[in-house]
DNA sequence: CTAAATGCAAACATTTTGCATCAGA
DNA sequence: TCTGATGCAAAATGTTTGCATTTAG
């Protein structure tokens, strides 16, 4: 539930004005990946008006709360989905756009893992997306 | 070698002129993805000057023609890749930008195919990407 | 009250388009 | 020669910044 979220976003200091509510019930009862573009029509439709910067820097604030990540799915723009969601794999169609869920990740941690113990490297995510139709 | 690509290029009607093959040699020599950006500069260097929309239409043919394939880091800007380099994943530093690649894709086909028999989803291509440090 | 959030206009960065010109085969 | 490739300027997208104003707590 989102009421959790709102919470811990209270007591690390943020406030709770009506847009940022809205952003995130938007992002999870979706759940599914949203640009920018999307979350401001989709917020229109709810009778607000919020302005692009302000979804931009809502955005970037949800993301570096952990509350939010971006997403590259090379529709040529930024994609953000709720981390509520679980770590998941994306089925991207290449024609229209529509974005599935899969989550598959049984071997992912081992792959990780011999990954940074071979190079040294200190993995924090992956991301893994099927492209076709 | 790139002499192969220069000469099927040629049989779909392609021609060569100096900058395409300067752009395929860059692409093929760095094994790493670039962007547009980065390739003018390289260019520059090696005394072309081509125009940037130049560059994005030659990519953009040559990802057409399956020579060259786009790739989504996350950096604010498409990355390109030459496909002769084989598939394979990326390590992707979240601090400079650098990518190193990385091939672990034994188990990748069997994914593939058990994603297409349960969603009946055609997939014809993945992308892996680890982000770290 | 006061720091966080917002709106607006303008700047930025990247990529695309239209059209006239140039050049490879 | 003839069609593909190029350059330039301008526009279209997507995202960010500065600053004055509003608002949640």
């Amino acid at each position: 539930m989102i009421d959790e979220t709102l919470q811990t976003l209270k007591e690390q200091g943020y406030r709770i004005p009506k847009t940022r509510k809205a952003v995130l019930e938007t992002l999870a009862s979706v759940a599914k990946p949203l640009s920018a573009d999307d979350l401001i029509k989709r917020l229109t439709i709810k009778g607000l008006h919020p302005n692009k910067t302000t979804i931009y820097r809502e955005l970037d604030s949800l993301c570096v709360g952990g509350f939010v990540k971006e997403i590259q799915l090379g529709f040529g723009r930024r994609m953000y989905e709720v981390t509520s969601l679980g770590h998941h794999h994306h089925l991207v169609c290449t024609g229209c756009e529509k974005v599935e869920d899969v989550s598959i990740d049984k071997d992912m941690d081992r792959y990780e893992k011999n990954i940074s113990k071979k190079t040294s490297f200190k993995i924090s995510s992956h991301s893994l997306e099927f492209f076709g139709l």
